[in-house]
DNA sequence: CTTGACCCTGGAGTCAGCTACAGGGTCTAG
DNA sequence: CTAGACCCTGTAGCTGACTCCAGGGTCAAG
């Protein structure tokens, strides 16, 4: 098929199918004689393979690693594929925290705000971010 | 106080002050006639503003809007400020989601994954990315 | 035979927030 | 007076994952 139907059957647009080709993800099975791609079923399937992989938070070169691992796993093992979801978890959980100490400090600085129309003159959220208050977020 | 101080009081890199500034978010006090940027007490303050905003999410351009709220904030309400505060707590919130939805999806392929030596042709994690199952995150 | 949909390449631009020069001027201690 | 620390501007590069464009070739329908 042309790039044309991947883009439909894959709802990926073809740029970014391009875009992954340049960045070593995809090959497309062969290209016509005036030089258009043509692509698989298992070109399909791999396409879904970087959709999922993406969608759990995997970046395009672990991807790639990914990639090469599903090309040849005889020559790897279950415990490399781990690693990589594992070290991908932490990073996950790292992020999250993160983002929970953020809300956390904003949270508590917005709650005690009246949001009303008086002037911010004493606004507490103002005063906070001004002041700090010792702890690690605000 | 000359740049190389406000480095030192602050923690602030050089380059990321003048950054801040070419974005409009610190103007020093003044010039030394020989061109050097002269910061004052108020200067160091805004900085010190700027990183505590910075560190419960807010964006350069976000911290903008409430650095023109803090120089006028009688021409402001409360309820601006919080408007802004809760826009970006749901917007952590937002990304907390989905990031423990990725969590979630990645974690529960990883557990039935045994993790070690033997060759990854039956790999759970690579059969969940190949296959998917129904689930919106694998 | 032409129109319009499709495809190609190569290169540049986008977002945020820096960071790293190059090539110069200034200031201060000895 | 000179060495070295400091400061300036302007420009370019970095990250990641696209996205867009110009300028062209290809293909099928009518």
């Amino acid at each position: 098929m042309k790039i044309g139907e991947l883009v439909k059957q894959s709802g990926i647009a073809a740029e970014t199918l391009r875009y992954w080709e340049r960045e070593g993800l995809l090959s497309p099975a062969g290209r016509s004689p005036s030089g258009y791609r043509n692509y698989s079923k298992e070109n399909l399937a791999q396409v879904e393979f970087i959709k999922r992989a993406k969608s759990v938070g995997f970046t395009l070169s672990e991807i790639g690693e990914l990639l090469s691992i599903r090309v040849d796993p005889e020559s790897h093992t279950c415990g490399e594929v781990k690693r990589l979801a594992d070290s991908k978890l932490r990073n996950i959980e790292r992020k999250i925290e993160e983002l929970g100490q953020m809300h956390h400090a904003l949270a508590r600085i917005s709650d005690i705000c009246c949001g009303g129309d008086a002037s911010a003159i004493r606004c507490t959220i103002l005063n906070a971010l001004e002041r700090g208050n010792g702890r690690s977020h605000l």
